[in-house]
DNA sequence: TTGTACGCGTTATCAC
DNA sequence: GTGATAACGCGTACAA
């Protein structure tokens, strides 16, 4: 088949400058110093050149320019974050501080297989990236792809294991510390924490920023020590039934995800306990659909995950620009007050 | 600053098939045919310049390739998805359909502003991507993105309002008769359905797939027709809440989403009803964090958005390579039985 | 079997 | 103020 021709779709060549001056009546360089606004060029010369390349709805070649300039606009966000959780607010993020258009964004999903990764990186690497962010599915730090890269990479969420190159992961201990602060400040004393598997970064430094709240107000953890477990609703009713035996008196549990401060919610109700009456519940990720659907209506500590993204996003640029830097950033949580941990009346 | 040394990162010039033909001692000719497999070189010249190529570690340039083939190897992914629920498993079955590594997918979120879906468009069109795939927030007709792009367009999960455009979308309409055939071969006889939003064709063309099935069967739709309302959880509570007022008898609610199911599920316990002892209850879209979470676990329907990916992609792949088509496909539901409808035992 | 020369579309440099 | 020309890196006719 005639390639001009493939199909319904009228696919004709791509217009292209040449085109544009020719039917301007100039040259290919005046059309390209007219199209890219350069001061050497009369005015009503100008003017043409842009009529005619309107005319013909001239898009310039990326990839012309791309080789010329030896920078494409483009960025690598490689993932192995089988949901998506992550990694679409961090792709809005960086499209934000990007400028919508001006740089695009290739999205690779490695499915936590390094093999795919590498292959996925060689791709892009080909592809004349201008950068590269890597983001992990959990906190935990991760192997790096090396100091050999011909671009700049930032990690994102996931930490670099090696502290030569650059991360930016979201401060789990300040978020875990700011959660028990809350309830602390909403008159709870008895305060227990329900965390998920005790190997993840996150429970841990989690529960770090509990003992500090703890400590700095002068209380002890309720329920003798973190309910470590898994990140499930299943998890967070179970842990619950055995802190209500444990410990009757609980006031406030803070649990380390959204997912089990639902199960917690249930199991408290299921025990005729009142949410915020009897006992307060904050939970974490502010997962809206899970955090705005529950019964009382749950307060949450969000970590920011796009603005965490469009930060990772203006490393990246000054770092292409040549400013490179290195060593993990630790980004602020921000907690979300909501119904259920309306301070006690009186 | 020298651009050949930016900041820490050994950025040195990348490195040209120019380069590998030095190191082997051959033309640049010679060195291309050798890597690409082309038949008219000798088998000792082709290990020289392989191993050249290995020992510089060699990427071809993909944009100075494309910019000779008319073809780049990228796909655009225009989606307008802000909770990334749809576009990610749709992204991963395109990269399956693709190959990894072949084809890489510029993901860009118009944020459902027209205004930013252009500006993405302009952007992806002047990048030459080989195609795009429009990936819409709900399986509410769009507008089209016209006849006139230089490039094959598949429309996914939202289709297009032109039929002359090819879309794919999930089947709503047997994906709400599977779940009342589930359940009335579960024994079930007074099925309720709550749904969300009537604006919605997702609501609306579930409910008639539940009118095909009820008909069917010789049944009517118990608590006095379809109750829509909004697509939360709250919703599934009040309206769970007005059925059994309306028909204490109902032993088997559908509900039009997973969230929606969640409050049903909630409300049926508050109200002392068993399930599925009681009443028996189906979700929809398998949307695994609630559906897993629930108490007991929730049968849903899953509407196959990986494979719909996949199909999307080999879709808009035989267009590229030529055969235009159009029209809407529609792609089956699958029901994924659970605890929430286990068969009532004699 | 190998090498030379050209073109893809654009921008920058240097004549005019 | 404008235009010819040379690059960018690669693939491929064509000539040797």
């Amino acid at each position: 088949m005639d390639p001009k021709d493939r199909g319904a779709a009228p696919a004709k060549r791509n217009v292209t400058l040449t085109d544009v001056a020719r039917l301007a009546g100039v040259s290919v360089a005046t059309a390209s110093k007219a199209l890219n606004g350069r001061d050497q060029v009369k005015a009503e010369t100008r003017a043409r050149v842009v009529e005619a390349a309107e005319r013909l709805a001239f898009q310039p070649n990326a990839l012309a320019r791309g080789l010329l300039a030896g920078r494409t606009g483009t960025v690598g966000l490689l993932t192995s974050d089988l949901e998506g959780r992550f990694v679409i607010p961090i792709l809005m993020g960086a499209e934000d501080a990007f400028g919508a258009g001006r740089v695009s964004v290739f999205l690779c999903d490695a499915r936590g297989d390094a093999i795919r990764e590498q292959y996925h990186l060689q791709a892009l690497l080909s592809r004349r990236v201008d950068g590269l962010i890597v983001v992990g599915q959990q906190t935990d730090p991760r192997p790096s792809l090396g100091q050999k890269l011909p671009v700049p990479v930032v990690y994102a969420y996931a930490p670099s294991l090696d502290e030569r190159d650059l991360s930016i992961t979201p401060d789990n201990v300040s978020g875990g510390r700011m959660a028990v602060e809350h309830l602390v400040a909403c008159g709870r004393r008895r305060i227990a924490h329900v965390s998920g598997n005790p190997m993840y970064a996150a429970a841990q430094d989690r529960a770090a920023g509990v003992t500090v709240a703890l400590d700095a107000a002068g209380l002890e953890l309720a329920g003798d020590g973190v309910l470590f477990g898994e990140w499930s609703e299943r998890w967070g009713r179970t842990a619950t039934t055995m802190l209500l035996a444990r410990d009757p008196e609980v006031d406030a549990i803070f649990a380390a995800s959204d997912q089990i401060a639902r199960g917690v919610l249930d199991a408290l109700r299921e025990h005729g306990r009142d949410v915020p009456g009897d006992v307060a519940v904050v939970g974490f990720d502010n997962w809206e659909p899970f955090a705005l659907g529950a019964r009382p209506t749950l307060t949450s500590v969000d970590n920011n995950l796009e603005a965490l993204g469009r930060y990772a996003a203006q490393r990246l640029f000054t770092a292409i620009d040549g400013t490179s830097a290195s060593g993990t950033e630790r980004m602020p949580c921000r907690l979300l007050p909501r119904e259920s941990t309306a301070p006690t009346l009186g």
